[in-house]
DNA sequence: TGCGTATATTAGGAATATAGAATATTCTTA
DNA sequence: TAAGAATATTCTATATTCCTAATATACGCA
């Protein structure tokens, strides 16, 4: 059962592991926004951002709202933003490391 | 620039986004640990153990000591271990939704 | 009804992650 | 030095993730 619930937590970062999941909550922050917009925002392939939300959507972190044409997203709960929040911290206490990391990731793209 | 920072911020997630990770972060929690330890504790293969041992240090999340025959981990930076409070508080605001996820997670087994 | 827009889903292939087995390395101690 | 313990690394097979292109679905409106 703890290991159940491991991988429960695991398949929440596992959602925010990507830069274009978490481009997506960031964007999301100010208030909900269309598929569209969002898209806009980003800059990505249309397919492909409605894949990453339907992985957001899976995890149940994203809540969806249709109106007419359109697909609004928002953040479902708000605590996640406070995950995002203290991991910038974390980065800024992290910085002299993270700067190495970047340069790591500047020819290795390690990350997924 | 902006997605270099979040492709490293993806990195981190994803090197949180597997059970046997999270638990190790979990039984550092206290203190530093033996690989051996760590493994016991966990019931994981010992090539297993130290693969995912790598990737946490490979993202610098945990820092290694070795003492003659041993090598002992600990956590880098506590701050990561308020990552982790607040997910926990995600979890319990979340409750109603984990526990439908987790029946999924019964069957599905959708993490990785 | 038929068209255009918004969004989702599917398919296929490349890249990556994971587990376990085997092997290598390092240290301690007899 | 040889043996054994603790870790790390490499190899291989499998599963998962990701992207792009193509297709499907749903809605609004002429």
């Amino acid at each position: 059962m703890q290991e159940k619930l491991r991988t429960y937590k695991a398949s929440i970062f596992q959602a925010l592991s990507h830069p274009t999941r978490i481009a997506i909550l960031e964007v999301l922050r100010d208030g909900e926004l269309s598929a569209r917009a969002i898209q806009e925002k980003l800059g990505v392939e249309q397919s492909n951002l409605s894949q990453h939300l339907a992985i957001l959507r899976s995890r149940q972190i994203v809540a969806n709202r249709k109106d007419g044409n359109q697909v609004f997203y928002s953040i479902r709960n708000p605590v996640l933003l406070e995950v995002l929040d203290v991991m910038r911290r974390y980065f800024q206490t992290n910085l002299a490391d993270a700067i190495q990391m970047l340069e790591e990731v500047e020819s290795e793209t390690f990350a997924r």
